[in-house]
DNA sequence: CGGCATCCAAACGGATACTG
DNA sequence: CAGTATCCGTTTGGATGCCG
């Protein structure tokens, strides 16, 4: 792999091999790729139940996300050919293990969230990071 | 956002609030914020230093991502009053904590991400995601 | 039920010009 | 040197309508 080489110490950056990064990244980084990988998480559910678990998402990115998410092997589509159509989604086990690795970045931002929101607000208040916020009054 | 209620599995799932999770990935999800904070991993580094670091940026994006890392405190910005103006960022503790979570995330996308782009190929071939791909011939 | 296609608004982000 | 401001193309994503 030779992609990460030490964590504690100064590791000098890896413009180089930030290409994986940066592809997994564009994937989870969307809005709905980890609560859709979180819900099926559970289980295998159907189209409806995802989008009944997911209120905010709209059929299209839905099924943008499934078939991205499919494509890239993380989940398996089975669709039966009933007079209702039913068509199951279920998680392999590299979309389960990319949920582990989610879950490690989960348990780091429930860890900081608080800091990152006081951070935040203290800088609102100093106007550091100011761009076109207004600020109250 | 309570999408991800109850999840019984292997994985027990995050808290019922994932809003911890999207937070950080609208953050780091973006083009150039890993880059930099890798950048700046090494140590201390100037504005222009840290745009010569990482080729293919723009001031506007430069200068945006540096003030959204400050404002959460991932960084330090000095300002030496010079006669030519010197700045330095600087990762914070907050900062370098992020940074390992992401190299952990790095870990797992190295460790897939030949699978994952098997699976693309593969699904390439059968047609599986295909949305408006050419596909050759 | 489980999609796909289209339109359209907002956000993202690059190029350029200007400032202190 | 270290930005700021503006313009503009690209991408994201929601709303709607249609179809097997």
């Amino acid at each position: 792999m030779a992609a990460v080489r030490q964590i504690a110490g100064p590791c000098q950056a890896w413009p180089e091999d930030s290409a994986f990064i940066r592809e997994v990244l564009d994937r989870i980084g969307d809005k709905w790729t980890m609560l859709i990988v979180s819900t099926l998480d559970a289980g295998p559910l159907r189209y409806s139940d995802v989008q009944a678990s997911i209120p905010g998402i709209s059929q299209r990115m839905l099924t943008q996300t499934l078939k991205h998410l499919e494509r890239d092997g993380m989940l398996v589509r089975t669709a039966y050919p009933e007079v209702p159509p039913r068509v199951e989604y279920e998680l392999t086990e590299l979309g389960r293990s990319l949920m582990e690795a989610v879950m490690a970045m989960a348990a780091w931002a429930a860890a900081h969230h608080r800091e990152i929101a006081a951070n935040r607000a203290a800088s609102e208040l100093t106007g550091v990071g100011r761009s076109k916020a207004p600020a109250g009054s």
